[in-house]
DNA sequence: TATCAACACGAAACCGTTTTCGTTTGATCT
DNA sequence: AGATCAAACGAAAACGGTTTCGTGTTGATA
């Protein structure tokens, strides 16, 4: 086990300063061409690589970003984190990832570990039961002390920071006035409380889309289920009970597993019933019938974060300017709608 | 905006030294109790907590692991980071996690940007590319300068550290004992080459449930894929030219497009034919029909990986004592196969 | 009253860098 | 010859902690 040599190592062995080496290895033009060859030649030998730790400490900068998300188990935040880390690693930052599993506390505890220095700065997308109680203090507290945060997708506007989200209330939209395009009237609406600034949205550009086109917003269509967990018998229920002609879902699986339950029923997906989802996945790919999909290109939505972030950790003037970028959703069609 | 205290800032403040405040913090008994109790209310009321580099720097322990893995956009890999996740933070430790995206060359790179002091031991799966390639130097060197490593899922022999992985040889032979326990005669498996550990063990397993059932094994059904990444063509024209009455595919989404493929032929899945997969994720429980697969438990294995690691960073003997862990893969029957 | 232990605290080294500010040479100029 | 100057290097502070070892004070004891 030969271990990590040192700028003292090297000294002492050169019988040189430790000043001396560390300049000698950034080309320093205040020591001389011999002295440089032989330390560079020296460390390269014994492939000396300086401390991240120690340059940290110094630099006042880490060089890690710190990426906080309710879950990891779902496709559109493991592109997005695929995205960060691309962007990230470009620039020479580390992605250290923290799962709140849609907790506060957790979310919490997992931003202060970082604070103290662990990370230049915070991506992150809100857990779902920190938008229900709508305390945001844990963030204020990190972007007072100078700490740049960036938020995606789950977001909220109490706190003052980048922000970078897809237009729900327009992919809802579109996607409902795809319906309605296709001669659909009975059109179903499954999402999770507006609690969910996405949902919350989603659900108002179903509404628009409706309202425009003179339909009416038919109340009980609107399923809303209490989590983003998949409540079987609640959708159950609600297709014994309704008769409908669409179905737009707020998440890929609500719309695979509804579309399961229409066919276990007889019907025939896009003759008798279309559906169109959000996020475009795996599950929306490789669906039978593969599924029409709100597509909310989370890689894109997670270069984006990172390079505000970036940017802002990078900056020199502390100006207090923030911008949200919103990303323009598109329909990606398949076999659940008709072509 | 107000930057973070200091040790010193609290010292200055109260005019004690440095040291007695560090001491104080932490309830040392050498304090008087009225010291303490004035030093501890003041940090409580500036919110003073220790900056976590310093700390790093002075023991030499980042409490950070280094999570490399080829993809996280793939169900089995995001399973794993949440059970490393779930036990790290349970102990205190940050997961950075790096992205090899199968490449020889990134894996390096993501490795040697943590090797200098980032992290405390690695959790490693391997880039197809580096098990194609067969060169395990960057690990050998890594494990060399006595930074522990645990390899899980994807591993090699040829590095001496823990290891974690199911047992892929008997996940293969359970399916296909099942398939022939049907009746099923004519059995494909859909593969990736052989150079990925995991698929020559579940290929080794095929060959053997075969040869016990007294079934030769018919080369000409067992198609190799050149990678992981879909192939479309390449399957379309096997089961154009392929009469097969059961297929096992190493993983779901082979198994998932093959079973579209077959359905749009006609056949009836389970009547006609028979689909086992290998990972339970999603795109199994939402298939239709729903796929019979071998879950590999990759939360159990993140997990176990993670206290293999902690044991190890954690141990102060230096003991080159290695273990491999080999968890049992279950199969969970669903409707692709005849109940 | 001299001695001594216990108490409460401070000085300083250390972790591995970077960087500023000397200091020592030898050469050049007047 | 003495002053001046640049080249080449070293000493030391700094980043923010932890920890060892001293040290001054106090009260009790002989």
């Amino acid at each position: 086990m030969k271990a990590k040599i040192t700028l003292k190592d090297i000294a002492r062995e050169l019988e040189v300063s430790i000043s001396t080496v560390s300049k000698a290895l950034k080309n320093s033009e205040e020591i001389s061409r011999d002295t440089k060859e032989k330390i560079q030649a020296f460390a390269k030998l014994y492939n000396y690589k300086p401390n991240n730790i120690a340059i940290s400490l110094k630099n006042k900068r880490t060089k890690n970003i710190g990426v906080v998300i309710p879950a990891i188990v779902h496709h559109f935040f493991t592109t997005v984190i695929r995205g960060i880390e691309k962007y990230a690693n470009a620039k020479g930052y580390n992605v250290i990832v923290c799962l709140s599993e849609e907790s506060f506390d957790k979310e919490v505890i997992n931003m202060e570990m970082l604070a103290n220095g662990s990370i230049d700065g915070f991506i992150m997308s809100l857990s779902s039961e920190t938008q229900q109680k709508g305390d945001y203090n844990h963030l204020k507290e990190v972007t007072e002390q100078g700490i740049p945060v960036v938020l995606f997708d789950r977001i909220t506007n109490e706190v003052n920071c980048d922000k970078v989200i897809i237009d729900d209330q327009l992919g809802a939209y579109l996607a409902t006035k795809k319906l309605i395009e296709q001669g659909r009237k009975k059109i179903a609406l499954i999402t999770t409380d507006d609690y969910l600034s996405v949902s919350k949205a989603r659900t108002q550009g179903y509404r628009k889309a409706l309202s425009e086109s003179a339909l009416d917003v038919d109340e009980s269509r609107i399923l809303k289920l209490s989590s983003m967990e998949m409540d079987e018998k609640s959708i159950g229920d609600f297709f014994d009970t309704h008769e409908v002609d669409a179905v737009l879902c707020v998440n890929e699986i609500f719309t695979v597993f509804s579309m399961k339950l229409v066919q276990e029923k007889g019907l025939n997906i896009p003759k008798d019933i279309s559906f169109i989802g959000f996020t475009d996945g795996l599950l929306s790919k490789y669906a039978n019938p593969s599924l029409t999909v709100v597509a909310q290109h989370g890689e894109k939505m997670g270069e984006i974060s990172a390079q505000m972030l970036i940017d802002k950790v990078e900056s020199e003037n502390e100006e207090e300017t923030f911008h949200t970028k919103i990303l323009e959703p598109t329909l990606v069609i398949r076999d659940s709608t008709i072509n």
